[in-house]
Parts: C-alpha cells; sequence; structure tokens
DNA sequence: GCAAAAGTGTTTGGGATACACCCATGC
DNA sequence: GCATGGGTGTATCCCAAACACTTTTGC
C-alpha cells in the first residue's frame, strides 16, 4: 500500500429504489430535492454515508429522515442493487453511490406531501443524475428476482388470494398470465399453503387466502416464467 | 442535506476475483500481503481508491501494479461484484470495498513469484480478511453467469473444441455434463459456428474448432444447465 | 336472474435426460 | 491393431403453453 499523497477518500453515498404496488401499477419512492445540484427535481431518496456508519444503516437513516418511511419495518424486502461511480455525473465531484433496492406493500409516507411520493414507475417525470437509469436497472433486477425466488411476497399481504398473486406479477412484468397455468405452476413450487380463510369482496364468488410458508428469501428449484 | 458535523467519507477500496481455468482446475489471483494488517498472508489484489478515480479504473491500476496483471487486456470479462461494508470486518476502521469479478486465460503474471499466484479454488490457503467468502460469492455469480450468458468464452481460445468447452463447464460447475447432451444443447444456442481448422493432438481422431458467433455478452434466450 | 370474479383439466409440443457405439488418428 | 479421445441418435418424461366453461356470490 504505498501511495505518496495523502489518501483522499471519494464522497460516499446511498440511493434507495423503493417499490411497492399500489392501485395495479408498480411504483417507487421519489423526493424533491430542496437543493442544488437539481432543486426541485425528483430523485431517489438518498444522502452521504459518512465514515463510521454501514451503507445499510446510513440507508435507513436518510430513507427514515428525508422520506419518512422505515426500511425496517416498511419493507419486507431490501437488497443491495449496485455501485454507481459518479466521477463524472455528479455536479459537485466524484461521489460513489451504493444503491439498494427495497420492496413493500401499504407504505404509510409520512409528511406525505408535495416533497415525497410514491409514483408510478412507467409514468415517472424527469428525475435528478441518472436516477431513472438506476430505476430502470432495479425493476430488471425486480424481475429477475421474481423468476427464481419469492420476492414477490413483499408486495402482498400475509394472507392473499390467487389473483391478487398473480396481478403482482403481471403489474411487474408488465404482461397477463394465463390464469390456469399460473395457478398451477405456483403451486406445484410449494411455496404457499391454502387457508381455511376466504376474501369477500363484492358481488361475486369469495376467494380462498394462502400465504407463505416461509417469510424469508428462498430460491425456488424451477425458476418462474 | 443537512449535516453539522463536517463530512468524513469511510475508506473506499477495491479488490479483484480474477478466474481463470489452467490445468483442469478453476484458478484465482491471489497475492501475498506486504504490510500488516494480514501481513504474509494471501489476499485478494485489493487497494485504496482515492477522489477523482473511477472503481473500475483503480481496480486496473491496482491489478497492474501489485499482481502484473492487465485487466483491460488479459481479461475477456469483467463485471462489478458486489460492495461491502467493511465497518466491523477491516482491523484498520471503516472502509467500504468494490469488489469486481473478472475471466481470462492463459494469464501471465508478470512477477510471477512467492508474492504473486494463482492458486486453485477449491484448494486455497487461509486469507486475509474474508476473501475466502468474497470468492465464493464470486464463484456462486460466474457459475449463474455461464447459465444464462455466453461468459464462458472468457476462459477458451478463439477457437476452442467442443471437448474444451464442455471442460470449462464442468470445471467451473464442478460436476460432469453428458456428452451427447451438452453439444445438442449447446449447439442449439446458436451461439457458436463451426471453423474448417482442426485440432490434433495426439493418436486420436482430430477435433472441429469452433469459434463464439458475438465476442461480446450476450444473454441466452433459454437458460444453460 | 344476472353480473362479476373464482375456480378448474386436458391436449400438445418441445426441451431435458438417459443411454452405447462407431470414427479417425498416431504409434 | 490398438489405444485414445471425437463424434453421433433415439426413446422417454416432464414442463410450458394454449384454451372455455362452471361455480359462487351480492344485488
Amino acid at each position: 500500500m504505498d501511495y505518496t499523497k495523502p489518501y483522499i477518500a471519494p464522497t460516499l453515498t446511498v440511493d434507495a429504489v423503493i417499490f411497492q404496488i399500489s392501485n395495479g401499477v408498480l411504483e417507487v419512492l421519489l423526493v424533491k430535492r430542496a437543493n442544488d445540484p437539481f432543486k426541485g427535481s425528483w430523485a431517489l431518496p438518498g444522502g452521504y454515508n459518512a465514515v463510521g456508519e454501514t451503507t445499510h444503516h446510513a440507508l435507513h437513516r436518510i430513507v427514515e429522515q428525508k422520506a419518512g418511511v422505515d426500511t425496517e419495518k416498511d419493507l419486507a424486502y431490501i437488497e443491495q442493487l449496485y455501485t454507481f461511480d459518479t466521477v463524472d455525473r455528479d455536479p459537485r465531484g466524484h461521489a460513489v453511490s451504493v444503491t439498494y433496492m427495497g420492496c413493500g406493500r401499504d407504505i404509510i409516507v409520512r409528511d406525505a406531501s408535495s416533497h415525497t411520493a410514491f409514483m408510478a414507475v412507467n409514468n415517472l417525470p424527469e428525475l435528478a443524475y441518472d436516477h431513472a437509469n438506476i430505476i430502470r436497472y432495479a425493476h430488471e433486477r425486480l424481475k429477475a428476482k421474481l423468476t427464481y425466488t419469492n420476492a414477490v411476497s413483499a408486495f402482498l399481504a400475509p394472507r392473499f388470494t390467487l389473483t391478487q398473486l398473480q396481478s403482482a406479477y403481471e403489474i411487474i412484468f408488465d404482461r397477463e398470465f394465463d390464469k390456469r397455468n399460473f395457478r398451477k405452476k405456483f403451486l406445484s413450487l410449494d411455496l404457499i399453503d391454502e387457508t381455511d380463510e376466504l376474501w369477500r369482496d363484492g358481488a361475486h364468488r369469495p376467494a380462498k387466502l394462502y400465504k407463505f410458508k416461509s417469510s424469508k428469501l428462498q430460491a425456488l428449484e424451477r425458476s418462474f416464467d
């Protein structure tokens, strides 16, 4: 480790891509920037990671502080996404950004306001930095996760109908699945159990409620889709 | 971005997991540490990433300097792996390490010596830090990549036999494949072309040489394996 | 009874797997 | 001619995909 100049580290930042499904669309959590650069633009919640704090912890602190969302309690699933060099990207100079992706449902945004909002992924405003690319990348990763893990559970209530389950897949993949094939396949994966509860919702036959056998993330035997 | 204390960034480091196949085994590039901590232990090549330098560039510089391997010229494939928080891990204090995985073949280690070597992945010495875990993680990622991309080409000469191709898969997955099924499947993927060259190697029928249609990394239509 | 969503089986095609023998060469 | 690795085909099974009607409920 021989270096002659004193070592100066790049700025370290963290950014969060937090997804939920609401009103039948996939949404991502955004905040409106209060300061330059990109003042007034929408951006992923993110901020500085100082020495002594893990990126995971910094993420929790920053998302709580900037968007009023608790990544521990509100998200059923979170994973590291990618680390972006922003040496050319950030007008303030060299920063390295560690990004995370999280998924939840029915997230209440404290201070929901014109400054913090979940917005539909397929209808985003102009975003600061290259956050649009990061969201695209996270969406791809999310689709991949749903094909070989039980990660979809993060978007669902503890008890859910098969139609809700299928709908989550359809929203995230933005395409339709055949109802009979979807059910046959998902049930064969042995990830969920039928309960004896029913979901009543309007003038039609009530639906059986199911639950995941395990709340932990697990890889599937056969990949889905 | 309101913070009251002056911002101090964690140390940023990069580490490289560089694989090659040699003598029928998967090997990883290691260097012997010249300084504390872990002086005298084998470790992944890595070092400090200062402000103004991308992680990718720092990796290139450090691997060249510490191990005499040129990640641009010697590696046919490189990708970012994961970013590790080492706040609890590194005796020197808080560092964040961005790791990369690369693959090549017939890599000449300049200064090959008792301080730099490719070592068999399934027979590693004690390693510094948690580098054994990082290598395990990289190996898993590598297997995943081979199932859905043409990344295996990074381990092969421009012209190669089907037996060499199959052998690369068998070494990386540490299991055997059926020769007829392997060939049928790989040829059906439409990734490689037969050439009119032959490979002669001893007292047996010579083998046809093949080449990849594209040297770029591409995803497969159907996943392999 | 009617509208609305839940629930349910069968057929077909293609890829995965299992498996054994002949071919071309160097010596 | 013999040892060595190269090269090839078929039968079976399982999963994916396509496809339409009956059931249960609220009003």
